[in-house]
RNA sequence: CGGGGCGUGGCGCAGCCUGGUAGCGCGUCAGCUUUGGGAGCUGAAAGUCGCCGGUUCGAAUCCGGCCGCCCCGACCA
């Protein structure tokens, strides 16, 4: 009868802070310091200590069912790539400063995987021949790498961190749209099993390409996006991608024509509200001179509204979109922006923002530095308009769907699926020959999750002052067995008794045996976030009973030595 | 990439302005006392003051350069 080996606090790495670290401002990132969970190595750097890496274990475990039960089969890809595969898809060039690059000693490059469409799709392509051999559903939880311009919050935004990534092929598109939702679904389970509530939003495909994307947010101030929801209709976007209703605004009867008025010094649309003379932010046009493909273009917006960016490039039809510098502007209009305006413009496109429909006594520059144009009407002045949404959904919006008021959250990217269409396909040649015998390109969707995301965006959801509170399904010891003091015999014997008795349950429990005083082990216990306490102490065990304490509620209750087992068995399911 | 801040025993910080033997709290180690929410006393170990160079009799401190980290912004599947 070999002994139970025991998970004894008293010889486990587990380094706690009693402090906060100075330079950890997300509270996800300070919690996980503290309790040591991980260490920082660099910038976006860090290491997973051992407790960290049972959580880990605990997200990937969850991922890996629930994958398992959409039929996906799980591959690990290398992380390091040649450049040629990445230049195949036209990657090698779009994806810029992002990714990591490096040479081998025979000069070839290299580059370390941002994500892995192109390794897939490879294997796709050499391999899949028939339309009997879809759909295929092939994913792997691997390293990723990503020179983030600027890495933050801890394991939040890092420039390595472990993704599930999956990717489905199907014949055609109703095949890839079965595959998505498969996904879907899948992630709602996921992120339920992992106690993270979890909001599904409209997003924009960025580099990705691809026509349809949903993120899965974690509502959360520690999060980087904005996302844009409504509680009427449950429209819900990503800010960059929402659509939304400005409010509308009634102009006054102006029939005058332009008339250019000087405006000396001024440059900013706040500037000319302030101007004796000049106008209301919501009654100017802000005229924005962008450079899409080496081609000035103007994109009018009401002087309020601010550009977004996303929809500029859905406009322009293309990614290659800059701000044009002063110079080209300079040449193209005669003015410097500050002064900019589209009235009388036909050598540019122009494109106009649809809430400056119907618009009129509007001022705008009058693309002659210091001077602005007063009475200008949109419809009429504008030789040739492009109507196109180009406004940036801000706070105080109304729903463009049911107009109700929407709500801007920050938010936690924990997830992102997107069909893909024949985008990688096409351009690597992944085809299959269909029942006609005809050869056609793999339709494909991709599909990411960031588990220590997951991880830190759970904190965020899960604290209180005392430290984490880890949702039973992903914590990294389900029960932690303590005696208030371990020289005392009968707590000490009983508690590993209890210990073994729970192992044998097939429970994850920890043993604090440490020699310190009782406070200490329980600011640990609360601060590494262990779901339940069994405490041994003299009050309780006069009795014939111990303390369980609940960490989710910080409640506690007296339970008998001999049915503590029974009662966190009933309780841990 | 722009702006701001920081770099001093393991952690959190002071010292720098005004150059002169490197300090505090926590932690660590040993001993004794203690044991229900981060104990007390005694003793001890532990620091190339981010790196390189300059000024000076003398630099943690002044000057120059570089590196690293954090925050804000830009950026970001």
């Amino acid at each position: 009868m070999a002994r139970l080996s025991r998970m004894r606090w008293s010889g486990l790495f587990i380094p706690t802070l009693r402090e906060d670290p100075a330079d950890a401002e997300a509270i996800s990132h300070r919690l996980m310091l503290r309790g040591g969970f991980i260490r920082q190595l660099g910038a976006g750097i860090y290491s997973m200590l051992p407790l960290g890496f049972r959580v880990l274990r605990r997200v990937d475990a969850i991922v890996r069912e629930e994958m398992e039960r959409i039929g996906a089969q799980e591959f690990l890809l290398p992380a390091l790539h040649p450049a040629e595969l990445w230049k195949e898809s036209g990657r090698w060039e779009e994806m810029g400063e992002a990714m990591f690059r490096l040479r081998d000693r025979k000069q070839a490059e290299l580059c370390l995987g941002m994500t892995h469409e192109e390794v897939f799709t490879a294997i796709a392509r050499d391999e899949l021949r028939s339309y009997r051999q879809l759909p295929q559903i092939w994913y792997q939880i691997q390293t990723k790498f990503r020179d983030e311009a600027r890495p933050k919050s801890g394991v939040l935004r890092g420039r390595q961190f472990t993704m599930k990534d999956s990717y489905s092929f199907d014949l055609d598109s109703a095949g890839a749209d079965r595959s998505f939702d498969l996904h879907a679904e899948v992630y709602r389970r996921i992120f339920a099993r992992c106690g993270l509530d979890v909001i599904e939003v409209e997003a924009s495909s960025g580099a990705m390409g691809g026509s349809e994307s949903v993120e899965f947010m974690a509502i959360s101030d520690a999060g980087e996006d904005w996302v844009v929801t409504c509680s009427g209709c449950g429209y819900a976007a990503n800010l960059e991608k929402a659509i939304s209703a400005a409010a509308p605004i009634e102009d006054p009867e102006d029939t005058a024509s332009p008339e250019k008025f000087a405006t000396p010094g001024i440059h900013t649309i706040e500037e000319l509200a302030q101007f004796p003379g000049g106008a209301p932010a919501e009654r100017q046009i802000k005229t924005l001179a962008y450079v899409a493909e080496e081609a000035l273009v103007l994109l009018l917006l009401r002087g309020d509204h601010e550009l977004n960016e996303v929809k500029a490039i859905e406009t322009l039809g293309t990614t290659n979109v800059r701000p044009g510098r002063p110079e080209e502007i300079r040449e193209a209009l005669g003015a410097l922006p500050g002064s900019l305006g589209a009235v009388g413009v036909t050598q540019l496109p122009v494109y106009v923002d649809e809430t400056l429909r119907g618009r009129r006594g509007m001022t705008t520059g009058a693309n002659e530095d210091g001077f602005h144009l007063r009475h200008v009407d949109v419809e009429r002045d504008l030789p040739s308009p492009r109507w196109a949404d180009l406004r940036g959904a801000q706070a105080g919006d109304a729903c463009s769907k049911c107009s109700k008021l929407l709500e801007v959250q920050k938010s936690i990217e924990v997830g992102h699926i997107f069909k893909l269409g024949v985008r990688y396909s096409e351009s690597m040649g992944a085809r299959v020959l269909d029942a006609a015998g005809k050869e056609v390109p793999i339709v494909m969707g991709s599909y990411g999750i960031g588990l220590e995301r997951i991880m830190a965006a759970v904190i965020e959801a899960h604290h209180d002052k005392h430290g984490i509170r880890w949702p039973v399904s992903i914590a990294p010891f389900q029960v932690v067995v303590v005696s208030v003091n371990v020289k005392q015999a009968e707590q000490a014997s009983r508690a590993e008794q209890i210990y073994d008795d729970l192992r044998k349950e097939g429970l994850d429990v920890l043993l604090d045996d440490r020699d310190e005083r009782p406070g200490v082990k329980f600011k640990d216990a609360d601060l590494v976030g262990i779901p339940y306490r069994v405490v041994l102490g003299p009050r309780a065990l006069a009795k014939g009973n111990v303390e369980l304490f609940e960490r989710a509620t910080s409640q506690t209750v007296e339970v008998s030595l001999d049915q503590i087992v029974a009662e966190l068995k009933r309780r841990l399911g």
